[in-house]
RNA sequence: GGCGCCGUAGCCAAGUGGUAAGGCAGAGGUCUGCAAAACCUCUAUUCGGCGGUUCGAGUCCGCCCGGCGCCUCCA
């Protein structure tokens, strides 16, 4: 078996084979720095960061790389409204952006280029493509690619011809585009870009990036220096970049190199706020942040969006948050069982519940990265564990080789919360409760006994009898 | 209008043409001083509707109903 990945490009489900095994070169398409990043998008970012984990998995070295879009309409106009520099604006939101990431355990990419950084190389390209006559100077002084002569254009997004609507609004920059489908490598700075210092010297007249531009240098620049290629292995996404974001950075790409730009398209659906696609416009937007001041844990969160394919759509509510969250509470349990039945042990050979789940796992991961399917054989195997455990036909050895079996899942899904320090005063405290009760219920005193789990509980502190005596855990908040 | 997607139990959701994974919630039971956790049993004779192909369809084809996305710098 090997994994399968769903291309774009072809519209079809194909054996992962990266250009030059083992290394995998990915570039996920990342935030715009001009406000905080919404849980849709933190969802693209999840994808990015499960198929990684994954290729990693299975072996490869993956390099990843991540954009941060710190210079684009939206930045620009943010940054002019609130009468700062674009750097002054941008520069909390990309920082917001990383305690996000770090929330939601999504792991970092190699590098983080940002747009502002790499513009003398966008110079270079646009210079490229001048050359070689795809691209031409407009009457206004912005630079647009020519889409007409690039012959492939339109491939990857099925559409032969853009129309546009009749009577459709049309930029007053627009007017100098030679074909309407035609889009700015390079717009002439206006006062408003000079005001918040987002305008640059170039050959071609002074201005600023177009949107699609810095995907492009940045991710061709990266390849071309560590690895001396211009073909990326994996480009993903959200489906809505499909056009003309992806489209256009395919025209500038393969226009410049004469090379494919990436072997693979990756776009995840979108995520839903109660049935609509979450927006300004209707003022459904969830930050990262929003869940976390709520006090959702990340592990939550991680376990709703693996709980549907990447390629589906994904409805965000609060009643699907919640179930994710039971099920995180019952596997967490689950592995702190298991590591208490394992510990001090050597691994035995796997015992069979263990086999099934890596089997199971590895099936439903080729396969288009079916982390909903992975999930399933992850609570199969929760359920055959614990009977085996109540069952006491595993000793710790078995324990611990299916405990490694769990981790090894794990490390790829990252579905539990980090175990947070328990500080010893509180410690010491219920130790010295549970020690009360454990006499009172010695004597037979119940009724004492309960109050001190109420009173425990009252604190947070969840008490549970087993054979191996009393366990107790923070839970709730 | 063009391109594309979806409709599976109260909720979320997987499903290679061969007889409906998994999670949450719910009911009953085992265990327990009582709980909790865990385990066991039950909870869709059925996959939006109607036709068709097939020995056999949630899975393929057609039509219809309902919902959604892209085609405007939105992940």
């Amino acid at each position: 078996m090997t994994l399968r990945i769903y291309n774009t490009l072809t519209r079809r489900t194909e054996p992962f084979e990266p250009l030059a095994p083992p290394r995998v070169t990915m570039y996920v398409c990342g935030p715009t720095v001009y406000s905080y990043a919404h849980v849709g998008n933190f969802r693209t970012f999840v994808l990015g960061d499960l198929l990684r984990r994954y290729l990693e998995y299975l072996g490869f070295e993956v390099f990843q790389i991540m954009n941060i879009t710190d210079v684009d309409d939206r930045t620009i106009k943010a940054a002019a409204a609130a009468g700062v520099s674009l750097q002054d604006h941008t520069r909390p939101f990309t920082r917001a952006f990383f305690e996000d990431r770090d929330y939601l355990r999504i792991r970092p990419a190699d590098v983080y280029p940002s747009a502002t950084e790499y513009i003398p190389r966008m110079v270079e390209l646009v210079q490229r493509l001048l050359e070689r006559g795809l691209a031409y100077r407009g009457e206004d002084g912005s630079v647009y690619y020519a889409v007409g002569k690039f012959e492939p254009y339109g491939r990857l997004s099925q559409i032969e011809r853009r129309e546009l609507k009749a009577g459709a609004r049309v930029a007053s920059d627009e007017y100098t585009k030679e074909d309407v489908r035609d889009f700015a490598l390079w717009k002439a700075a206006t006062p408003d870009d000079e005001a918040v210092g987002a305008a640059w010297d170039a050959p071609f007249g002074r201005g600023r990036p177009g949107w699609h531009l810095e995907c492009s240098a940045m991710s061709l620049t990266e390849v071309r220096q560590r690895f001396g290629v211009e073909t990326l292995d994996i480009h993903a996404g959200g489906v809505d970049l499909i056009f003309p974001h992806h489209e256009n950075e395919i025209a500038q790409s393969e226009g410049a190199t004469g090379r494919p730009f990436a072997r693979y398209w990756v776009h995840g659906e979108f995520l839903f706020i109660r049935g609509t696609k979450m927006s300004k416009r209707f003022g459904n937007q969830l930050t990262a942040r929003d869940l976390r001041e709520e006090g959702h844990d990340a592990s939550a969160v991680r376990m709703l969006i693996c709980s549907t394919h990447y390629r589906q759509q994904l409805n965000f509510t609060d009643e699907a948050l919640e179930g994710a969250a039971e099920g995180v509470r019952r596997l967490a349990d689950f592995r702190e069982r298991l590591a208490d039945a394992a510990a001090g042990a050597a691994a035995a050979s796997a015992p069979q519940e263990a086999v099934d789940l890596e089997r199971g796992f590895r099936e439903a991961m080729d396969d288009d990265l079916n982390v909903p399917r992975a999930v399933g054989a992850l609570f199969t195997f929760v359920r055959g564990a614990n009977r085996e455990l109540d069952a006491g036909s595993w000793g710790p050895p078995e324990a611990r080789a299916a405990l490694a079996t769990l981790e090894t899942v794990l490390a790829v899904l990252d579905l539990l919360p980090v175990s947070e320090a328990v500080d010893a005063a509180l410690e010491a405290w219920v130790a010295e409760r549970l020690e009360a009760r454990r006499a009172a219920r010695k004597a037979r005193d119940f009724a004492a006994a309960d109050a001190i789990r109420d009173e425990l509980a009252a604190r947070g502190i969840e008490v549970e009898d087993t054979p191996q005596g009393p366990r107790w855990r923070r839970r709730g908040g």
